[in-house]
DNA sequence: ATAATGCCGACTGTATTGGTTGGGATTACT
DNA sequence: AGTAATCCCAACCAATACAGTCGGCATTAT
């Protein structure tokens, strides 16, 4: 039960592209030397984070990444469920099949109250909350 | 970013104790078949509760587990914590060192955030609740 | 043409997960 | 004393995920 070096990476990629975002593309390696991650591996993290449809990439010279939606509009989850799958812990809370014992089983209502707390938490943070650091902790 | 089955099994069990403790220890075996967790399995599950002190066996014929404290004193983020290590999901978290810009990176504020979630929707619900499931999702 | 950039598939070492196996040590009961 | 039920423990295993790396190809501004 641990958030990943990738999506601990890829969260601040997009912070720094939020922040950085002035009409320009941003090339990989000035993200990666900026916030000292590994080029080649954040490289595999934005591939995930443009499939997701959370940034489109330009190549060639001067190209680079750039969010596709404005960064008031990009909620923290969506981040982190395109790099992490969904936010659900446990299987039998958005799956009820999942588990033959799901209807009779006590365990769930911690499960469910677990889901609703991470993903209220994350859900209620913007990327651009983050830019501009105003929110309370 | 999953709850690992050691945490659900461990967690049924505890359930499970808080309600059938009549005085008389339960058996793993009891539980294993109650609760259709691999019995080999459920042992070291219940070896690490045993370690964080969360029940206690008793050997021999007519021996088997029980909790060490009454079901409305245990908190369901110490079962996870004794199984699932500690509950932060990020280092930087606890320990504002493990990063070198823990200073000054937004997404910390995203990661404490989840932190304060998480550790409250855990410790807002003891065994004892679970076993009355008198909890609202 | 060239250099900067993104795209992609294959590979690797390590740790974790979800178990199993086999043999002990204790204790209640007869 | 013997036996069966029970917990205790260490070693082992297969599959998967994690955190990266590597090498080469595709695209495009200049």
């Amino acid at each position: 039960m641990r958030i990943s070096s990738r999506c601990e990476y890829g969260l601040r990629a997009m912070v720094y592209l939020a922040g950085h975002d002035a009409g320009r593309p941003v090339p990989l390696s000035e993200i990666a030397a900026a916030e000292s991650i590994p080029a080649p591996f954040l490289e595999r993290i934005l591939a995930k984070l443009r499939e997701a449809g959370l940034v489109k990439a330009t190549r060639g010279v001067s190209g680079g990444y750039r969010l596709t939606q404005a960064a008031a509009d990009v909620h923290v989850g969506e981040v982190v469920t395109a790099l992490e799958g969904p936010l659900s812990l446990v299987g039998c809370v958005p799956d009820r099949g999942a588990c033959k014992r799901a209807e009779s089983c006590a365990s769930r209502i911690v499960w469910r109250r677990l889901d609703n707390a991470i993903t209220g938490a994350l859900n209620s943070i913007t990327l651009e909350d983050l830019t501009k650091e105003a929110v309370t902790p």
